[in-house]
DNA sequence: CGCGGAAGAC
DNA sequence: GTCTTCCGCG
């Protein structure tokens, strides 16, 4: 459904490019995944259906030949290509719709939210289903992969700063393929990339029509970004002149919003200075820096890292409705508020279903791959997705542009073979769906059940220090122009088609009358069966008593009351990245206030205050909190406090990565846990003195960038300042 | 069809 | 590290 055009669903940019993986310098699996996705070309062989992420692969030899073609790997087959994408699983980059054939779903928890952890969903109201992929099917929403060539990758100065610049950069490299060619000769990229073309095999024409890749130009969606172009419908941060593309409402650069919102990060910066991004208040996430500069290295995962060049173009309007969108999506996922709490600036956004649509999702996905697979009979009128989505999308998504060839109708594809896919018109369903989250891999799920000390591996993957000063938003998206209404048509119909598919006999879904109460569980569809059961406990885990524990903490960091909703059995995901540290977010702010830290003491850790201290640590009283000033009334073992909490979360986290990632990144990141335990100890109590040894940004850095290394650092941070405290204030 | 271990290439 | 290749299991 999404993918009304094609793709329905925008990626950021940095998630198509192939720099950004780190370990390899090849474009990745999922990357090319991304790319054939949003290709219309390709929509036949393998296309976005069903919930917000979630995809089939129509046609698996095909689908593997590319991906053999790309890789020069004539041998690629199905069967190995998804032994490849089962390596995604326990990075959790997908995850398996179980059920459906061929069927994938991306955990954009990961691969975006982590990217745009700054949203500020509270301003906006609109609303994103959840499943609706993030920016669904706006005219903008294609992505374009870039090419990646290094050498290309944009100069900074270019990405930095001049918005033309970017754009120019980055289309040329996206001009370019995004992969390298075979030593054949024979250039896989070209292949997709031509498909535009026409170069590319059946598909290729698809495109584009609006070759002339003005922005704006082209025909529908696609006109908005022309292949080379679609920058423009890449955010920039700070918004180049605003584009053409971008939704009506969305106008000049700044867009209105950004600028109410004191929050949101989009006012803070758009200066693009390069230092801006980086040099923005700590509060703010990293993620919000976007200069450019700090976008190269910005890496949030190890996988999903952006890739160097990211460059972020984008409306700010549409920036952040996209973001929010994104937000709600993630969070309908389940992500895990924590992720929220690094950056107590940012609002979290409640997920909230759109008054009108409130309609489910997706949920067609079974349909649809019958449908093809049966397929072919011409059943449908509608040839491939397109058929559905095109019509979704002019409706729900108004172009901006113009009418253009392109946008067309679905059926505008010749080459498309009419396949039927389940999707049915919007419409709203009156049960709301709910999400599961993605299954993990068997063995994640398995080892779930034992808490084993482990840490988000993506965060840590990355990288350490260095990007965290780059802002999260390496990444450029287009944006759907209208996000409820993208949703909605998404949505809509996924939840009809579910439901018809339920009655059908396919895999279980959960259906539940929708309350407008609870806009919170937004509305997803799965499959019960399997999913996320350990998903879902880690995410329980996230919320867990633990972590609410201060729930205060966090609405206060936010500044705007947090969703206390339960945990949601949704939340999920991408744990790592968001995880991060919970305990430094809610503390490092506090630690400038003094309140904050006896209000935390008080509250928040009760159990924690009186225990012994540790053996080895240090016995002596922590330090006041209240460095700040406030007096403590009485000296609280803060550092008990902390630790334990910090202890806990880090088991938290552990047992919740433990899982995921149990192999992406075992030791390290366990290593890192104890010695943050042991380290931590005081540290938060050190707050008010803290600060001036822990910058702020640091801690940021780190919880952006990598949570854990984050921990660390903080934890090295405060515990210096605990020194200091205890020195200074050792009558306690 | 899907999963995931193992070995190995790059 | 990311696959690629094989393979046994369900």
């Amino acid at each position: 459904m999404k993918t009304p055009g094609d793709t329905g669903f925008a990626f950021p940019e940095w998630a198509y490019k192939p720099e950004s993986s780190p370990g390899s310098r090849q474009i990745q699996l999922w990357h090319f995944i991304l790319e054939l996705l949003r290709k219309e070309e390709y929509h036949d062989v393998i296309a976005w259906q069903g919930d917000y992420g979630e995809f089939v692969i129509k046609d698996p030899d095909e689908v593997a030949r590319l991906w053999g073609a790309r890789k020069c790997k004539p041998q690629m087959n199905y069967d190995k290509l998804s032994r490849a994408l089962r390596y995604y699983y326990n990075k959790r980059i997908l995850h398996k719709t179980k059920g459906k054939r061929f069927t994938y779903k991306f955990n954009f928890n990961k691969l975006v939210l982590v990217n745009y952890p700054f949203i500020d969903m509270g301003s906006t109201g609109s609303s994103v289903p959840q499943s609706a992929p993030p920016v669904p099917t706006g005219a903008t929403t294609h992505f374009r992969f870039p090419p990646s060539t290094p050498s290309e990758v944009l100069s900074p100065n270019e990405d930095l700063r001049s918005p033309g610049g970017m754009f120019s950069s980055v289309a040329r490299r996206m001009a370019r393929g995004s992969v390298s060619d075979c030593s054949d000769g024979t250039s896989v990229n070209s292949e997709i990339e031509e498909g535009n073309t026409g170069a590319g095999e059946e598909r290729g024409e698809r495109g584009v029509s609006g070759g002339g890749g003005g922005p704006g130009g082209g025909g529908g969606y696609r006109s908005i970004i022309h292949p080379r172009l679609s920058h423009e419908t890449l955010f920039r941060m700070y918004g180049g002149p605003g584009n053409p593309a971008a939704h009506p409402g969305s106008r000049g650069p700044a867009g209105h919003r950004i600028h109410t919102e004191p929050l949101s990060p989009f006012p803070v910066s758009p200066l693009p200075g390069p230092g801006g991004a980086g040099l923005l208040a700590p509060p703010l996430s990293p993620a919000l820096s976007m200069t450019p500069t700090s976008h190269l290295t910005y890496t949030p995962s190890p996988t999903l890292s952006p890739m160097l060049g990211s460059h972020f173009s984008f409306n700010p309007e549409d920036m952040k409705r996209y973001l929010q969108a994104h937000t709600q999506s993630v969070y309908n996922y389940g992500l895990s508020p924590r992720a929220f709490l690094q950056y107590p600036n940012i609002v979290i956004p409640q997920p909230h279903r759109p008054a009108t649509d409130k309609a489910g999702l997706s949920g067609e996905r079974g349909a649809a791959e019958r449908a093809e697979r049966a397929a072919t009979a011409g059943g449908g009128e509608r040839g491939g997705e397109r058929h559905h989505h095109p019509p979704l999308a002019h409706s729900a998504h108004h172009h901006p542009h113009p009418p253009h060839s392109a946008h067309p109708h679905p059926h505008s594809h010749p080459m498309h073979h009419p396949l039927h896919l389940g999707e049915e018109p919007p419409h709203m369903s009156p049960f709301k769906f709910k999400l599961q989250p993605p299954p993990l891999g068997r063995k994640q799920r398995e080892t779930q059940g034992q808490n084993k000390p482990r840490q988000s591996s993506l965060s840590s993957g990355s990288g350490s220090g260095s990007m965290s000063s780059t802002s999260g938003l390496g990444s450029s998206l287009s944006f759907g122009s209208d996000l409820s209404s993208a949703s909605g048509s998404g949505l809509i119909s996924a939840s009809s088609s579910t439901q018809s598919l339920n009655s059908a006999g396919l895999p279980k879904i959960k259906v539940e009358p929708i309350s407008d109460i609870e806009s919170e569980e937004e509305v997803e569809v799965t499959d019960i069966s399997d999913e996320d059961p350990d998903e879902r406990d880690e995410e329980f885990e996230l919320f867990s008593p633990r972590h609410l524990r201060a729930p205060n903490h966090h609405h206060l960091a936010n500044g705007t009351a947090a969703p206390q909703h339960q945990p949601h059995p949704d939340e999920d995901l991408d744990e790592d990245v968001f995880k991060a540290p919970a305990p430094p977010p809610p503390g490092l702010m506090p630690f400038f206030t003094s309140q904050h830290a006896h209000s935390n003491a008080h509250r928040g850790l009760p159990t924690l205050k009186i225990e012994p201290t540790e053996p080895g640590e240090s016995n002596t009283p922590p330090p006041q909190v209240g460095s700040g000033g406030a007096p403590q009334t009485k000296c609280i073992p803060l550092k008990l406090r902390f630790k334990r909490r910090w202890s806990e979360d880090q088991r938290m986290e552990a047992s919740q990565e433990e899982s995921d990632d149990k192999k992406v990144r075992p030791e390290e990141e366990r290593e890192r846990e104890r010695q943050s335990n042991g380290q931590m100890e005081m540290e938060e109590d050190g707050t008010g003195s803290g600060e001036g040894d822990s910058p702020p940004p640091l801690a940021y850095e780190g919880s952006l960038a990598t949570p854990l290394a984050s921990h660390r650092r903080v934890s090295a941070e405060l515990h210096r300042a605990t020194a200091q405290l205890s020195l200074e204030n050792k009558d306690c």
